[in-house]
DNA sequence: TAGTGGTCTAGACCACAGG
DNA sequence: CTGTGGTCTAGACCACTAA
């Protein structure tokens, strides 16, 4: 089991919701196949029906399967959805792709914030910032540009990781610095010079690009970043329904 | 209000969630601002806390609110993030941004599925499908080429709309044929002979990609689509949290 | 310590699917 | 009609935050 999968400790329904995941995904269900009923499912792992359900939300959200009302629960498929810390972290993305992250600080530099930094990141006019520009590599491969804009108070915890440090997440959580809302945006822009001289492409050239801001659970931000990728190096993934969705970036597979 | 917003109706959370999301994004609660008590919203709206809660995840779903254990919640800012039908209808989504979305049906033909149909709409060898190529566009300006397969129980539908329809999504609805689940992904692709001559575009140059498979409650895939974009006509957006997430396509603004 | 959100229970009624 | 998921209630206890 990699580390990441226990955090279905701690509560009973993501208990529950991690049994069921294990099940559906193993092929218990098979495809296309139904749930036992929810009530059926309370009786058997010992909880309340509300439990179940809160379980299934989770499942229901990250695509494994659908509902109606007057119908048993459909396997829609074992949909492979990545946990928040993949989605946020390259290095943890890379490693459940079975590839090696590498990474090389490019610049760090603090400077006052510009309008749209103050505005994305809330800050006081005339607070400083912190700049990093990153190139990040898959098994020595260059893949991907990163420019993060960092506040003071986590900018400052940045500033002192050593330069090679493969993963940034980490050791700002031992920080005590927490991420658990992003909001990102894919589009696609052309290659400026330092884009084209560090992936090695041509000026001008198409890039994918994901903006994302990040917050902590007090709703302020702690970070601000663009990254620009290599196209045919990576795509994004999104499960959405009525209800909820999930987003997901995964090596890109032929058509 | 649009009309999209009466489907508050129904339940009760849905009431309680359409009527703080109004008051959040007018303002109400101010930006980084705390919610009241979820005890103190279940007097105010005269039902249980179970129900607001029910309510208030919905708006976390959208990234509109965070939430910690120990503190009120935080409002997040003002998201605003496209419902379900916006998602995947064109029509839907160009009138919700002011635009006059037009189309045109390039072709449609009846053929037997090849493989990566039959494996991406779950259909027996030898299945026909129904191929469309459509060219969209907003206010006159081409933006978008759109290649769809459909299972025949969808396709037969579509095959006797007008051919200058320019919703697909409504009619269908009429037939009993829904949407409510679909999955995603975005990518870069280069233009081909047909994309360069609808689109307007050299052969090769980038366009943005999204690869679309839905599904109805049962989980029959009811359309595996792929819309290929002019750059900087669009892009996707997606929050997403330690709990769920959401995306929404929107026009693309200046950096 | 007091207030808050997170979790869990037990029970109820309804709307809808399908025989 | 029966069985199912969708919704709602009333209450309970816990873990955590902030004063």
């Amino acid at each position: 089991m990699a580390p990441d999968q226990d955090r279905a400790a701690g509560s009973l329904y993501r208990k529950v919701a991690a049994d069921l995941r294990e099940a559906i995904t193993s092929g218990g269900y098979g495809d296309n196949g139904r749930l036992p009923a929810e009530g059926a499912l309370a009786e058997q792992y010992g909880v309340s029906r509300g439990t179940v359900r809160q379980a299934l939300a989770m499942l229901r959200a990250d695509g494994l399967v659908t509902s109606r009302r007057g119908t048993r629960r459909v396997v829609l498929g074992t949909a492979r959805v990545q946990s928040f810390s993949e989605l946020l972290s390259f290095t943890h993305w890379a490693r459940s792709m079975g590839e090696e992250p590498g990474g090389r600080l490019e610049s760090l530099i603090r400077r006052p914030a510009d309008a749209a930094e103050r505005e994305q990141l809330r800050l006081e006019p005339g607070t400083e910032v912190y700049v990093t520009l990153r190139l990040r590599t898959l098994s020595g491969k260059p893949v991907m540009v990163e420019r993060t804009v960092y506040p003071p108070r986590v900018g400052e915890v940045v500033a002192q990781l050593p330069p090679d440090v493969v993963s940034h997440t980490e050791p700002l959580r031992e920080h005590g610095i927490l991420f658990t809302d992003a909001d990102h945006t894919i589009d696609v822009v052309a290659a400026n010079a330092d884009d084209a001289r560090l992936l090695g492409c041509r000026r001008g050239s198409p890039l994918l690009r994901e903006k994302r801001r990040t917050t902590d659970p007090t709703g302020t931000p702690v970070e601000w970043s663009q990254d620009r990728y290599l196209p045919g190096t990576v795509a994004f993934s999104i499960h959405n329904s009525l209800a909820s969705s999930a987003l997901s970036r995964h090596a890109r597979e032929n058509d």
